[in-house]
DNA sequence: TCGTTCAGGTGACAATGTCATCTGAACAGG
DNA sequence: CCTGTTCAGATGACATTGTCACCTGAACGA
């Protein structure tokens, strides 16, 4: 019925899984390799036939939420509306995970570490998604300042989503939210864009 | 010669150097309770008659960080040089941070956590580094949106500086320096202030 | 002078990451 | 069908860490 490859299969995915969910449930402290492998119907030493050790689990976490966000930018683009909504999804794809999975986020943006297979990895997975926002700000911006851009907004919505991750955008100390910020941001440049 | 309370302020002052140390030439994992007192030249028990634990040590490292943040700031303020000139430098405090001590830096922008009298000392010292930059920022754009403004070019040279520190801005990637990326972000809000 | 306070030292404990070793079942080859 | 191998997982052990209870001695106030 069930070889053994796929049940460590298996086993690999449901150790990813309970990672994650423990990084949502309790912060980056709650997740244990032992309440990880508790979560996954294993003992606290089977991560170790699956990662090299605890920052490569974590890291590998980090790479598919980095996957999934590149293949959801992927998406929107196909979707093929106004350059403008475009990016506009895209950066509220982001987003959306800095606000339902805030722990996940810092790790996704964090510096992997771990084993160097894992953090190359996670390394080509972030460049995956950056190469398709890269693509859907090409769309709006000609082709000269693309890059500059590009790093401009994802930098621009990566700070305004830590910021309030951690707490520090409190809307009646700066009587803006969010979203009226990465507007802000959107068409500053769009106006600067214009005026070339 | 040295009171009761001074030598005590003075293993205070040490605690808090020693954390600060290991936490820029190990990152955080090298910051123990017994690293820090050893360094501190007091056994790993010491630091308990200063902070009720180990968070509330660290939140307080953030929390000095944070207000000589808003000392230089103020400072270049006071330089008194054209708004657009003090506005690069602040910024420039901000991301120097960053590249000299990347993980004080995050530490800095990580919500705090402890005690919460350490807690409201470094959201309290949090504040005071952002309202300098309003202030800043105000000289630079009219009363109307200056929040939303100073909002963003804080959230942007925050994204910048954060994307830099873990590796995320290659420059061979984005054909781009910090510096570029941050002229760009005020440069395109100042025709956008302008424009109004 | 004497009792108090309190910074610091010390032993102990639970939790955790990690490893060496063991076990049993799924495999390959005859 | 039998047999030896491989490998996922279990288990025991160890060092490290945060934290606490308890102890000590010296600086203090009266």
């Amino acid at each position: 019925m069930v070889s053994r490859a796929e049940s460590a299969a298996a086993t690999r995915r449901a150790l990813l899984d309970a990672a994650g969910e423990l990084l949502d449930s309790g912060g980056p402290d709650a997740v244990t390799l032992r309440a990880v492998g508790a979560r996954a119907g294993v003992t606290r030493g089977a991560p170790y036939r699956h990662f090299p050790d605890k920052d490569s689990l974590l890291t590998t976490v980090a790479a598919e939420a980095l996957d999934r966000l590149a293949d959801q930018v992927r998406a929107v683009c196909a979707e093929r509306a106004s350059p403008a909504d475009t990016l506009h999804r895209a950066l509220a794809a982001l987003m959306t995970i800095g606000r339902c999975r805030p722990h996940l986020y810092r790790l996704m943006f964090t510096a992997p570490t771990g084993d160097p297979v894992a953090v190359e990895a996670a390394v080509r997975a972030g460049e995956r998604a950056m190469d398709e926002f890269l693509t859907v700000v090409g769309d709006l911006v000609g082709a000269p300042h693309v890059r500059r851009f590009a790093a401009l907004l994802l930098a621009g919505a990566h700070g305004i989503t830590d910021l309030e991750v951690n707490g520090h955008l409190s809307p009646d100390k700066w009587h803006v939210t969010t979203e009226e910020l990465v507007s802000t941001l959107v068409s500053v440049i769009e106006v600067r864009t214009r005026n070339e």
